[in-house]
DNA sequence: ATTCTCACA
DNA sequence: TGTGAGCA
């Protein structure tokens, strides 16, 4: 392991991990989402701190928010089988999967609109040539 | 190389 | 939801 020292790293060691850049990271952290230690100016992550990047990183290929990545994140217990953790991302998971039907039904509607205008658009140019 | 702040999309 | 610049 390429770790720095008791189980703990850099920010552009997670930075390279993940595949994000350093200023990411911060964001995160401005927004509430890791608390890393400090020592010094520099901070150091521990591997709780990871787990939650991790986690933040995955909310995010989802298609939640980071206030709704943190709001369940937050909700995890290390001890305990995180029932209502699990239930809250579930009921999360139902909302995000209703949001996106809706936005389905509306493409459809626009890609209707297009067809129409497209229809009436044709109409009137052959009116031009007859 | 790291931190912070301000501006910007 | 991030990024870039300039500073210390």
């Amino acid at each position: 392991m390429s770790t720095t020292a008791a189980d703990s790293y850099s920010i552009s060691e997670l930075a390279r991990e993940f595949g994000i850049t350093t200023r990411t990271i911060r964001f995160y952290e401005d927004k509430g989402l890791i608390s890393p230690e400090r020592r010094g100016q520099t901070r150091v992550y521990r591997p709780e701190d990871r787990v939650r990047l991790k986690l933040i990183l995955r909310g995010k290929r989802l298609g939640f928010s980071l206030d709704e990545s943190r709001e369940i994140i937050d909700m995890y217990d290390p001890a305990g089988g995180n029932v209502e953790q699990l239930n809250r991302l579930l009921d999360r998971i139902d909302a995000k999967r209703q949001q996106l039907r809706q936005q389905q039904r509306d493409i459809e509607k626009m890609l209707a609109q297009l067809d129409d205008a497209t229809a009436r658009a044709r109409a009137a140019l052959k009116e031009q040539s007859d």
